[in-house]
DNA sequence: AGCCCTATGCGACAATTGTCGCAATAGGTA
DNA sequence: TACCTATTGCGACAATTGTCGCATAGGGCT
């Protein structure tokens, strides 16, 4: 089967990913209340990265309610898994990709998400 | 102290970066010959790419029997342990950086390598 | 001294990212 | 229905990165 190469985030829109990840469906303006001052940014940057990002593929827009709302369609496993591996690979210059373990502690993954983690760092393994 | 933050080095620059710790006063051409393979660049681009290191300081460049030499101007165990850092804080939001052991198997470091990034990634912590 | 090859300094241009503002429109409310 | 405010679609511009080519200056060899 074919692997599609994930798009590299940037650092602000891995941050509206895990937003999205974490409650899906959200305007822009919601996202902006919650991303914009971390990074300082103004309504109008905060719409133009989203549109940007769905350009890429990394999120859906669908208009719900009168307003459009963002979901992200790169899931969360994958998008780490693939993180982890070129970070591992291509800065650390590790033979094998950590294990999940490691990550134990991460605010950004259950128990299950571990598991899964753990299992595409074995198998989509290089 | 100030804790001056390292530039944070594109993939290419990070691949030079690596060469330059392990032969340190190579030439624009040797330079070529190792790195432009892999990301299928000419020798003017990787030329313009040193050049451009140079400004942001992440090399230094030193006229030496006749050609210009360049040498890495940050530590490889500062930008690592910045670069793991972030990655740990930012991307996996671990709430302690990694320990070095983890890194054991990397075919960039030293025993004692190991340890002083270790110790980095303890003191610099946060 | 003259020539040739290589290195250097510079300039150029496209794509991506960072960063907004504006004019028009759609929804909700009085 | 008329108005007010929030949303949207666009367009714009600067900085960074990717990607070279060219014209000139330097060194070494004959």
């Amino acid at each position: 089967m074919v692997e599609k190469s994930l798009p590299q985030p940037t650092k602000p829109e891995l941050a509206v990913l895990k937003l999205l990840w974490r409650q899906k469906d959200l305007s822009a303006r919601q996202i902006t209340d919650e991303v914009a001052p971390q990074f300082d940014w103004s309504y109008s940057t905060v719409r133009t990265v989203l549109e940007r990002m769905c350009e890429k593929g990394l999120l859906e827009k669908r208009p719900a309610n009168g307003v459009n709302v963002y979901a992200a369609s790169v899931g969360k496993i994958a998008l780490l898994g693939d993180l982890i591996r070129d970070f591992s690979d291509r800065v650390l210059e590790l033979d094998a990709a950590p294990s999940a373990v490691m990550f134990a502690d991460s605010r950004l993954l259950t128990e299950e998400e571990l598991e899964e983690l753990e299992h595409v760092l074995r198998t989509e393994g290089r």
